[in-house]
RNA sequence: CAGGUUGGUCGGGCAGUCGCGGCUCCGCGUUGACGGGGUCGAGGAAAGUCCGCACUCCAUAGAGCACGGCGUCGGAUAGCACCCGGGGCGGGAAAGCCGCCGAGAGGCGCGAACCUGCCGGAACAGGGCCACAGAAACAAACAGCUACUCCUCCCUUACGGGCGGGGUAGUGAUGGUGAAACGGUGGUGUAAGAGACCACCGGCGCGUGCAGUAAUGCACGCGGCCAGGUAACCCCCGCCGGGAGCAAGGCCAAGCAGGAGCGAAUUCGUCUGUGGACGAUGGGAAACGGCUCGUUUCCACACGUGCCCUCCCCAACCGUGGGGAAGGCCAGCUCCGGGUAGGCUGCAUCGAGCGGCGCGGUGACGCACCGCCCAGAGAGAUGACUGCACAGGCGGAAGCAAUUCCGCUGGACAGAAUGCGGCUUAUAGACCGGCCUGAGGC
RNA sequence: CGGGGCGUGGCGCAGCCCGGCUAGCGCGCUUGCAUGGGGUGCAAGAGGUCGGAGGUUCAAAUCCUCUCGCCCCGA
């Protein structure tokens, strides 16, 4: 996933954590809020209940890469915010990406690829 | 070859597809949060942060004190308490089959390579402590032993002797306690004893010689006869150390607040110095309690309180009220200093650099030559999927066996964040050596 | 990146600086008494590798070194 769609700031953090709604999976936890930015932006988080550095970096890795395909699909102006749980370290991708899939469904921002 | 032990190297490979970050080049009817090409892109520990440096800022006349660290010898290094090579004192390791015991099984002792802890003041500069036990824990006398002497009783004609008790003196052999009790064995000696004296042994100190750069070792001689342990307790001696750290530091700098100026409008309203102190309330954050509420703590360029309250006049005891004067505030713009968010830099090719080869050194390491330029993020880039071999494990088949074939499985610990050197800790497995012991062959 | 602290029965803490004593205190737990029963009360009792490893010492929870885990502070 490209950096340009990427959440960096420390308060867009914020303000996604704070006013976001937030949606639950057992691998990931997804917060999403409505901005005024033209395009989409996904931050990624893993907390130290993750694991250790590599484990924590892994998680990172995996949601970025399961996200980018999904980016275009989702509609512009939307702040979105992906937590690792713990058992995405033992995850793959294809379970992952089933994860994100039925997260960004129930929150309403459903991907239009299977058209 | 087997067993033990130890050091070093590597720690996944190749190909394809998709993707990420830095640098660089190119393209354009769409100069953009664009598209494409090239190139580079984690570790031996990147980890822990236990030491030492570089670098930066602050402080600083010099010296000393305090505090902290280190402390065998020599070397290496920019530097280092931990590196390298030695020395001393311990602890472990167990091959060996040497010695002793045993009928044997076996036991005890001796013991290679190697691993490992410690190291100034041999605790006579001084202080402290040494629980319990014990008389006594550093210079002592409980029992005991010995001599002299006193008292009671007994034996004896008497001299004298004996049991018990007391006093004075000597003693450190014996006993018991303890982790530890002031060298050991044998003798001389004595009332009894004792390094009091003698021989040998152990240990200490001094001297000489030899080996070694030295620590130290060995040999010989002499000495006084012998000194408890603890400085990872204080202390003493020597050496070293100013403090903080890339969240160091430098540059730029929204917004808000502050200052200066320009300037519009109205005399309507409102306000009144500087600096500080405090926190009932309000705002924000966090925690706690079962509750729309409360408590506690914290934060600010927020707010308030009261001290105080521009000057003059009048009323009044004060609070205060009335009137006047001066100044400020109430739109916008420009500029100024500090500086928050944020950005750039430090910081990512020129270094105590990396690779190769040669030489010197036992080694840490050094020198010479040749070649190379080698991650640089900032919510944090190196990943995903597939295939193929390669080690390994499991199962099956063939074969006397070595081995071969097939299927399944499957590769640890762990992720740079200013950069180096050392240390420590984690780590599946693979490969290559050194040393010791044993067996066999030539 | 730097600094500081903690780890002791089930829980919360002493003891550590200056080594020795039975590792102590409160709550909790178990048993018994008392009550019709519970609570309260009274009496008795169990329960601790002092986070782990190594060292110094005659002797270590305490001193030294390494290590593991947790918490707090500084932009």
């Amino acid at each position: 996933m490209q950096r340009k769609f990427r959440l960096t700031r420390s308060d867009d953090f914020k303000r996604v954590r704070q006013s976001g709604r937030s949606y639950a999976h057992p691998l990931v936890v997804l917060v999403a809020r409505a901005s005024d930015q033209p395009r989409v932006r996904v931050g990624v988080a893993a907390g130290r209940t993750v694991g250790n550095a590599v484990y924590r970096n892994r998680a990172k890795r995996l949601l970025r890469e399961a996200m980018r395909p999904l980016v275009a699909g989702i509609p512009a102006g939307w702040d979105l915010i992906l937590i690792a749980r713990p058992g995405l370290t033992t995850a793959t991708l294809t379970d992952t990406r089933v994860a994100l899939d039925s997260l960004l469904r129930r929150a309403g921002l459903t991907p239009i690829h299977e058209a």
